[in-house]
DNA sequence: GATAACGAGG
DNA sequence: CCTCGTTATC
C-alpha cells in the first residue's frame, strides 16, 4: 500500500497537476491539504476519472482537507474535524480507516508569526491532536497521522537551520508540541527510513527557494510502531514542484508492506 | 512590409502567446492595444529576444498602446496621445513613422453602453481623431490608422447584425463617427481587399462566442488611398484566439508592397 | 468569461 | 510568490 500526502494549495488550481501525478505516481491513497474549496465544488468527477473516490472536508477560500482512495479499497469510520472543534472552525482534519489502517490527515495551523494568537492556536491545536490520540487510540494500533504539520522536526530538516531557528515552522515551542505528540507513540516515517537524509517538502515561492533547494521538511507521516514496522520506504517527489505554477509543497509518499494485522488493531472512532 | 494590429488584453498575461505569434507570423510591425502595463514594467526584453524594438505608451491596469518594430526598421517622429488629451487621460494613441509610413495606433474607447457618458466620450474621441488628421496630415500621404476601433463598420462585419444593431460596437452614431473619419480620406483596408468576406476580429469571452463564430470585425486598418494602392492583402489570424487563455481579439495583418514613395509624403508630426 | 487592483493569508 | 474573494471594466 502506498499512501501519499500533498498540500496542493488549491485543488481546483492544481487539478491537472494532481490527476497527472496520481496517474504517474499511482498511490493507493492521497491525503490532501489546503484544498480551498467547499464540498459542493470539490472536483470529485476528475478524481473519479483517474480511479479515485474522494472523502472531503473543505470550506471556501482557506484550509480544507480531503482523502482520495483508489476504487476498491475499503474506507470506514470517516471522522471530520478534531474533537472540540467549534462550529465553523477551520477544516483541518479528516480521518478514515483504509484497508485497516487508520489514516489521520491533518493541516496543522501555520501559526503566522511567533507570539501571535495564531501561534498560540497552532500549539493548542497540536495539543488537542495529542488529546484525541489519547482518548481514541492506542499506540499498538495501525495508525498514520500525515499531512502538513507546519513544523520541521529537527535541524536536519531545514536547509538553513540557523536562519530558521526561532522562526515559525522551526520554533522550539512548535518542536516541543510535535515532540509531545510523538511521545504518545509515533515515529517520523521518513526519518526512520532515512536517518541522515536531507530532504525537504516545502519551499517558499519567493526568492527562488526551490531552485536553490532552500526548503523545510514540514510535511510528515507519523506512524505507530506496528505500522512503522511495515514501512519499506518514504520518499518526497519533487517533480511536481518543478512544474509551472506549482504548489509550494511536494508530495510525500509512504510505502507500506502488506500487513497481516490481527483483527481489531485498526479501530474506527 | 507586414503591419499587424492586435488587442492583446494585457501584454504581460499574453507575453508568451505574443512572442510565439511574432516568431510565427513574422510581421515587421505590430501595433498593440490594451497592454495594461506601465512603461517601466513593459516586457521590452522579451520582445527584444524575438527581434523587435518597442515604442510604448502605457499605464497601470487599463488601456495602453505599444508598437513593436523589427530591428533595423526606421522609427521616427513618435507621438504619444491625441491632440487635446488632458494630463493623465487614458493612454489610447501612439503614432510613429515607420519606413516612411505614418502608423497611428489607436485604442478607441469602448463606450460601455449607449447613452452613458462613456459613449459620448467615445464619439468625441473619434471626432478628435478626425481633427488631428485634418490638422496634421493630408490624404495623399502614406498613412495607416490601425487598432481596436470598438466599432464594426457595416452589417457584414457583424455575425448577428440584428442582435447588435443599436448596441455599443454597432450603433448608428458610432458608425457615423467612423464614417466621418473615413470621409477625410481613408479606406478600410480589409474591406477593400475582400469586398464580400465575412470575417471577425473580436469574439466575446462569454457564451462560447468564438466557438460559434459569433464575432464582430472591430479591429481595423484604415489607410489613405496611396497606401491602399500598396495593400496586397489583409487577413485576420484566428489561431491565437483558439489557444488556452487567449485575448478576446485576433490579430489583423496588412501586407504592403514595397513603395517607391516620393520623399516628404509620410510626415512626422 | 476574461483582465486588473487590492488586501489577507501562506 | 501564489492563492483567494471582492470590485470594476470590457
Amino acid at each position: 500500500m502506498r499512501i501519499a500526502s500533498w498540500n496542493v494549495n488549491s485543488i481546483r488550481t492544481r487539478l491537472e497537476q494532481l490527476t497527472s501525478w496520481l496517474v504517474r505516481a499511482a498511490p493507493d491513497v492521497v491525503c490532501m491539504q489546503e484544498t480551498k474549496v467547499e464540498d459542493g465544488s470539490f472536483p470529485e468527477a476528475a478524481l473519479s476519472e483517474v480511479g479515485y473516490r474522494s472523502v472531503i472536508f473543505g470550506q471556501k477560500s482557506y484550509n480544507g482537507v480531503a482523502i482520495a482512495t483508489r476504487f476498491g479499497l475499503s474506507v470506514d469510520d470517516v471522522k471530520k474535524g478534531l474533537d472540540g472543534d467549534e462550529q465553523d472552525v477551520a477544516r483541518r482534519m479528516l480521518a478514515a480507516t483504509i484497508e485497516g489502517i487508520r489514516v489521520i490527515n491533518v493541516y496543522v495551523p501555520n501559526g503566522q508569526a511567533v507570539g501571535t494568537p495564531a501561534f498560540a492556536y497552532k500549539l493548542a491545536w497540536l495539543e488537542r491532536l495529542r488529546s484525541e490520540l489519547e482518548a481514541r487510540y492506542r499506540p499498538d494500533q495501525q495508525i498514520m497521522i500525515c499531512g502538513d504539520f507546519n513544523v520541521a522536526p529537527e535541524a536536519i530538516d531545514v536547509a538553513e537551520p540557523k536562519k530558521w531557528e526561532g522562526q515559525v515552522l522551526f520554533h522550539p515551542d512548535e518542536r516541543a508540541a510535535l515532540g509531545r505528540l510523538m511521545e504518545w507513540g509515533l515515529v517520523d516515517a521518513f526519518r526512520a527510513c532515512h536517518p541522515a537524509k536531507e530532504a525537504y517538502s516545502w519551499w517558499d515561492y519567493r526568492m527562488g527557494a526551490f531552485r536553490r533547494n532552500k526548503g523545510l521538511r514540514i510535511d510528515l507521516a507519523l506512524v505507530t510502531r506496528p505500522l512503522a514496522a511495515r514501512c519499506t520506504d518514504v520518499s518526497i517527489d519533487t517533480r511536481p514542484r518543478e512544474l509551472q505554477r506549482p504548489s509550494d509543497h511536494a508530495p510525500v509518499v509512504v510505502e507500506i508492506a502488506d500487513g497481516d494485522a490481527p483483527p481489531g488493531v485498526a479501530p474506527g472512532a
